[in-house]
DNA sequence: AACAATACCGAAACCGGTTTCGAAATGATT
DNA sequence: AATCATTTCGAAACCGGTTTCGGTATTGTT
């Protein structure tokens, strides 16, 4: 019942079923010399190496990779774990970032091997299981979290990674990251320009560092601009648009509701829309909103929707760059890439209303 | 310059740095004995088998899985190779496929290889280079085109896949689809019941596959209801949300405009949406709109887009049992597998205005 | 022409497992 | 106690490459 093994006489092998005997054979040398010509060492002579390399063409020679790897004692692969889904998901990032990862490890050699994580475990099981069976040379991290277990078992180890996103023990290991700080100082300072005084912020839990980052950017910039840090303003969010909705009537339900709402993404900030249409505020006359990932559907609805926005094929290619050389060298001095996002003005926001204004009481 | 080779004196490992030599010369056995121990094997007295598996827990032996599948000439690996993805994506399609499939994959001991295309080169040269490597045992491919390359070559190779969509070869390969067709005679028929008589298509190219079926659909239910088939009624797209909203200028422009517009996805629903705000058209009163896609935030928009959704991770699952099947009995019929999309009504159609019906002649 | 240096390649070990085959040890049978 | 069947394990080949080491054959030197 089982496969019927070929018999000697089979006369056509499909392509790649030459191995590296066949054309040493078929050439009158042995394994060593051919795998020697083949990776052009210099003890090989031109004309036997030209022979060879013909050969190999001709016969359409492909050198097996679990071979080559387990003799070299590499695995040329990258792992990475998506992180638990949430049911909805809204934004393409996961998507977007693979293809951007899978593209440039591609350029050094390297497979991306996608793994994903059951929720019912711990979160760093996977990677231990990685690590244990020797399947990847290095991680790609993304969502991190201040202190988080994966970032500490892989240093523990000693095994190569790379974060998308800061940790609390940054200094220890490379990093590629969005000054999400920034990002959100620079869409306050917007809104604030625009005359707004009471904005209301919807942040994400605390499970991601990413999310507190975009918080302190928020407050640094009120403080700056002498305006008072309001903390029924401040509403906690889970990334999620049913998350921005909660959080919207919270927000658009106090006496003095905010005349504009900073949201930690665009999931948020899309529930948020949907919250302030049912409790009939206009968007941006009566409510300005601003969202964060730069979601290319924000551009498709009413308003368009004005978000921080950033290069997840630079994230991606940077985050390589990065494994890449630790791999060549384990020893190097961690180094880590602030990216900057930017604000996209799609029309989501603008000036309050003047009525709003006459709490208006700049310190300026 | 390069890395110092470790002394022999180390005289800490890492977990993971046990080989079955070592397990081996520590219970005085050979690795032949350890190995079959491990794997269950008859021939293995109880007690041994005992001693060995827990010595194996005790020091956390885990085989090198590079060694292993040289040993047994597989690769435990599926390669998917990702289409170049449009520049602004809006489905989250792939990430959640993806999440699937790995973790479906996961359950059969099975890795997933995520390659990304690149668009300079032939569709089928990463499937070219992923068999002849050796790196995986079987693909998933998805969004096939009636012709596809990709398919044709594997078939010609007799290398195992399966492939989310039909193909014009399908009688010849294992396939999982959703079923397009009565989709959207679905959505078809629904407009109709609302009394709807003059209905916009707005497709995909004419190379997907898929999007061919979706306008099989509604033509189909047209007929059957006695609806004219208006040629300008039935506009191209690229399945993006620009593509959509080209189409809608294009339909709404006309003298008789549709009151209603069936999207081949939702990115081009959402671009329709736009469109139509636009040029003045209130959805859904002076028009419907419906896509196919489900994505999330198509609830979060106003009006909610009503859509064709069908459950990502079922596909994941089922593919994966199909090509599975396929791997342990390579000659096996083909088998495949249609589900179904369910219309999930949201809002963004309903009945057309009564000014509207003045044109009506139903045929019943 | 004798000798040292160099170029080139073969032989064999190795990576870390799996699997086949046969031999030794054990137990059962008469 | 001799014979035979079973159980249990060791030895070795194998998967398909890479890399080290050493030995000819060739070239260069004087």
């Amino acid at each position: 019942m089982n496969d019927v093994k070929a018999g000697p006489e089979e006369e056509w092998v499909k392509s790649g079923e030459v191995r590296i005997s066949d054309l040493a054979e078929e050439l009158g040398l042995t394994k060593g010399t051919v795998s020697r010509a083949l990776n052009g060492y210099e003890d090989i002579s031109k004309k036997t190496q030209k022979r060879v390399m013909e050969a190999a063409t001709k016969r359409g020679y492909v050198p097996t990779t679990q071979a080559r790897r387990l003799a070299m004692g590499l695995t040329e692969t990258i792992g990475l774990v998506l992180p638990p889904m949430p049911s909805q998901p809204v934004n393409t990032f996961v998507s977007e970032f693979i293809n951007s990862v899978s593209a440039a490890l591609h350029l050094h050699g390297y497979d991306l091997l996608v793994h994903s994580a059951n929720s019912e475990e711990s979160e760093v099981e996977p990677y231990r299981r990685l690590v244990q069976s020797r399947k990847v040379d290095g991680f790609i991290i993304f969502r991190t979290h201040e202190k988080d277990p994966r970032v500490n078992y892989l240093l523990n180890e000693g095994f190569p990674f790379v974060t998308h996103g800061r940790t609390a023990r940054m200094a220890e290991h490379d990093w590629f990251d969005i000054d999400g700080e920034k990002a959100f100082r620079d869409a306050t300072s917007h809104l604030i320009k625009l005359g707004h005084q009471r904005i209301g912020f919807v942040g994400g839990g605390r499970e991601f560092f990413s999310a507190q980052l975009r918080l302190k950017g928020f407050r640094t910039m009120l403080e700056e601009c002498c305006l008072e840090n309001v903390p029924s303003l401040e509403q906690p969010g889970d990334l999620t648009g049913q998350g921005g909705e909660i959080a919207a009537q919270n927000l658009l339900k106090q006496t003095r509701p905010p005349t504009a709402i900073l949201c930690a993404n665009d999931a948020t900030a899309l529930g948020v829309m949907k919250a302030a249409r049912e409790l009939g505020f206009n968007i941006p006359e009566e409510l300005s909103v601003i969202g964060y990932d730069g979601i290319a559907l924000g551009a498709y609805i009413d308003p368009p929707l004005t978000t921080l926005t950033f290069s997840i094929e630079e994230s991606g290619k940077e985050m390589v760059n990065l494994l890449m050389r630790r791999l060549k060298n384990p020893d190097l001095p961690v180094i880590s890439k602030l990216a900057s996002a930017i604000l996209k003005l799609r029309g989501s926001e603008g000036p309050p209303s003047s009525i709003q204004n006459k709490y208006m009481e700049n310190c300026l």
